[in-house]
DNA sequence: ATGATAATCGAACGCCTGTTCTGTGTCAAG
DNA sequence: CTTGACACAGAACAGGCGTTCGATTATCAT
């Protein structure tokens, strides 16, 4: 028998049993048994599985229900299958630096306050979006990208762009940051407005640009009336 | 003992035990045992609860994990609890009369192509969402109130609208639909663009002008490149 | 009126499942 | 070296729970 210290806060066997609870939900809209716990997890003995839940009990991880057969459920609220929780980085303006950003890297945001849900049917299916972000618009600088002081632009990263997409774009001549359809012509770049009664900007191909990230959406919550 | 004969589909006694079943899961995050059915639904016997479980197997509305304890679950997809299902009623542009509507009435859509699905954390906590509509924009005709082709226009109700909100106002003079901020001044309505560089209309408090909906949020999906 | 079927029921059974008990090994502190 | 706490284990127990059986009643079709 091996054991391993008890050490502040979440131990392996505590880990793996909190991953086999959330996983066998998600698979079968009903808890484990605490002896299926147990054959998951590598524990021969119920009175172990018994153990380690009521210690996870008190650490506010699950709640039990007592006497009462597969009366276990994870504590409080669990990312839904249904939503997707993008973190926001930051503000999005025309003269702010845009984030730097690798395609594939993951982002990790504990702060509730940071972060825009987005129900998933929103989404392509084939879209994970484990390397999504958002920035929040601050001021009136995007408008002609028809995208309002406030609202929620959801992106992934990008360094390219095939035409007619609409990107985010750090021109370091200017050192603006701007959202606008991109198109390649012949010897230029041609960034369009959303708006379609405004010009667009053209960048010779020689100029510095970079693409930052692809829009895949925006959000607009009016939440507070404009002052007259 | 009453009974009553088998008709085609669900009986009293079929509908009770799902939105029980469905109740008690939401609650609970486990579903009720077969005793537990009975106790509320005022079936005394476990073998009726049985039957009737059998039945609705059959019928496709649950699944059972067999010999297992609370192995009943609800089929096929449920409305989440983190996601708020609001149908899309159909197009706005400025020349297609925006729908009628009354407030407090619930809108019932089964298909599945005409909704959109809205994370309940984008929600104020307080809404029920169960009047909430949406609008999918047609045309270019509501670039001043910063909203796009495609975009879609999520609404409540509304007959009356306070200063800054933004609504979707019908002007029957003009034969108009259109999207801004209103505004009540001394003797006129200001219906102000979202966008800052245009122009607001005014609307004598004697001519006609019908508010339909306040606008509660709009979203924007790059689902498709724009064209050259 | 009769036979078949559906609906309903209580009881019993057996398995599933949670809880409790006793014991052992390890580790840290005194 | 002793002691107490923690981690772990197997066994037993008791209760929770699903399934089955035999019976009764109501309804329906002939």
């Amino acid at each position: 028998m091996m054991m391993v210290r008890k050490s502040k806060g979440l131990g392996e066997r505590h880990q793996r049993i909190l991953d086999f609870l959330a996983e066998y939900q998600r698979e079968n809209k009903y808890p484990p048994s605490i002896r299926e716990i147990g054959e998951k997890t590598g524990i021969t003995s119920t009175s172990v599985v018994n153990y380690y839940l009521d210690q996870l009990e008190k650490m506010g991880k699950i709640e039990r229900d007592r006497r009462i057969s597969r009366g276990v459920r994870v504590a409080g609220p669990i990312q839904s299958v249904d939503t997707l929780r993008v973190p926001i980085l930051g503000p999005i303006a025309a003269g702010i630096p845009l984030p730097e950003l690798q395609p594939g890297v993951s982002f990790v945001t504990d702060n509730e306050a940071h972060a825009v849900e987005i129900a998933r049917s929103l989404l392509p299916a084939k879209e994970k979006g484990d390397n999504l972000f958002a920035l929040e618009v601050k001021g009136d600088s995007m408008i002609d990208a028809m995208i309002n002081d406030g609202d929620i632009v959801v992106m992934r990263p990008a360094s390219e762009a095939r035409n007619g997409e609409m990107v985010a774009v750090w021109l370091p001549r200017d050192n603006e940051a701007t959202l606008k359809y991109f198109f390649k012509e012949k010897d230029r770049y041609r960034l369009q407005p959303a708006n379609p009664t405004m010009k667009p900007i053209f960048i010779k191909k020689t100029d510095p640009l970079e693409i930052k990230g692809k829009v895949v959406m925006v959000i607009r919550k009016m939440d507070r009336p404009l002052a007259a």
